[in-house]
DNA sequence: AAATAGTGCAACCGCACTCCC
DNA sequence: GGGGAGTGCGGTTGCACTATT
């Protein structure tokens, strides 16, 4: 059977490892001398014929009846990934890339959920081929997600909920019982920027305001391309942020809470460092997010705390969202609206915010609303040819107005935009910061 | 031509989950 | 209910190949 090893790989298999292997290697010389590294085709012979005896499965049982000389997860490991006749070759296609991309805004790294949704494609490849995207983007200052890859999921939620409840119907519906069970870190205080005047508590500005020395906390909610270029001021991104900002907020205000959001990258700490690139952007703001959003308001349905794991954006942007859809005009709130089917689950609106996100992660940096926008789509152009259209051009200028960190700044702000002169709003503020 | 850096990918590892006894 | 085996999954590693200097 042609394999991998016969393949794309060949170059490995033939190599140094590969023929120090000799055929009687491919058996065992017993129990404990299990053999590791590149199979050889010999290896892959019994295996394939092992299975199509006995099926797949009991892989432990592979090693101890056909003699060969692997564990039954690598086995199983090598039928899945190389070994299975259902499985394509090849390089991705177009289409499978775009697949790829648009699945992983949904699920993040949840490879296996996404191999499923790829006949013929395995997790490992997918995974790979992700992370090298990853790499090649990041080289190349390019969003990871294009922006109508966003809005494909956006507007394609209803069916990205049924993938998920059919693919992970346990995380979907133990939301409400997870979120009673979330363990929420104890919240230090120390790190926290209060995005209020600090002579409210006789504080120091400087250690009320002192940027958090945890700053990973910040710029990981960015997928960083360049991270010398990476991101800018906070305060300067969030003046691309809503418009509505400065119907709300008085300067001092914004600008304090622009350059001190806990949500926001730091603006003077250096982007660089390692990080993981699957917009893991708020994984740790799912419970700092609790600070900001009114402690006794019901949490939405989270996704499952797997799932924050996972770097997926999701579920921790629609929460903001539901604030966010207070503040609009009716027919914006339509538009910004987070749906919710018949369960009660919540639309996600990852697709802007994932395209917000990486609208604020291009190397050049936000230049201004309509500029940035050009430049994504400049650079897509080379990267995803096909992937703008002009009927995005309207959707793609309400990124802006769902960035995660302006959202999150209108969770915070949730009940201060009532009241938002003097006191009153340093009352509801701080009494939604302290519940 | 040789050395070095960068890239891609197969395979491994550890953890978690499920199933069965 | 508890423990072990089997399995699945995601992250990481190691190395062959390629490009660049």
């Amino acid at each position: 059977m042609s394999s991998m090893t016969n393949m794309g790989d060949g170059r490995k298999v033939s190599k140094s490892r590969q023929s120090s292997s000799s055929d009687e290697e491919a058996k065992t010389g017993g129990e404990g001398h299990l053999k590791k590294g590149p199979w050889t085709s010999i290896e892959d012979a019994i295996l394939v014929d092992y299975v199509t005896k006995h099926g797949e499965g009991n892989w432990n049982a592979v090693q101890r009846n056909s003699g060969l000389a692997r564990c039954g997860k690598s086995c199983r490991l090598r039928w899945a990934n190389h070994l299975r006749p259902d499985l394509k070759k090849g390089a991705f296609t177009e289409e499978e890339e775009r697949r790829i991309i648009e699945l992983h805004a949904k699920m993040g790294n949840k490879w296996a959920r996404m191999a499923a949704e790829l006949p013929g494609r395995t997790d490992n490849e997918i995974k790979n081929y992700w992370n090298t995207r990853i790499k090649r983007m990041q080289r190349s200052g390019l969003p990871i997600y294009p922006p109508d890859i966003c809005f494909r999921v956006m507007h394609g939620n209803q069916e990205s909920q049924n993938v998920g409840r059919l693919t992970d119907g346990v995380n979907q519906h133990d939301d409400l019982s997870q979120t009673d069970t979330l363990n929420i870190p104890e919240l230090d205080f120390k790190h926290v920027k209060i995005p209020l005047d600090p002579s409210i508590f006789d504080i120091p500005e400087n250690s009320m305001f002192e940027q958090s020395s945890d700053s990973s906390h910040g710029y990981n909610m960015f997928p960083i391309m360049h991270p010398a270029k990476r991101l800018r001021e906070s305060a300067e991104i969030m003046q691309y942020g809503p418009v509505y900002e400065e119907d709300y907020m008085s300067d001092e205000i914004t600008n304090q809470f622009h350059g001190n959001t806990c949500c926001s990258s730091s603006s003077s700490m250096p982007l660089s460092g390692g990080m993981k690139l699957e917009l893991p952007s708020l994984q740790y703001l799912e419970t700092q997010q609790g600070i900001w959003d009114t402690p006794a308001s019901p949490l939405p349905s989270l996704e499952s705390v797997d799932t924050l794991s996972s770097g997926l954006l999701e579920p921790i942007m629609y929460q903001p969202m539901k604030h966010f859809q207070v503040q609009e005009t009716p027919d914006e709130a339509v538009k910004c609206k987070p749906e919710w089917d018949e369960s009660g689950e919540p639309y996600s609106p990852l697709a802007q915010s994932s395209a917000s996100v990486l609208t604020m992660c291009s190397p050049d940096g936000p230049q201004s609303v309509e500029n940035s926008d050009h430049n994504i789509k400049h650079e897509l152009g080379t990267e995803f040819p096909t992937y703008c259209s002009g009927k995005d051009e309207k959707n793609m200028n309400q990124i802006h107005v769902t960035r995660p960190d302006a959202l999150l700044d209108l969770a915070w702000f949730e009940n201060s935009v009532v009241n938002c002169d003097g006191e009153s709003f340093r009352k509801d503020a701080l009494n939604t910061f302290f519940g």
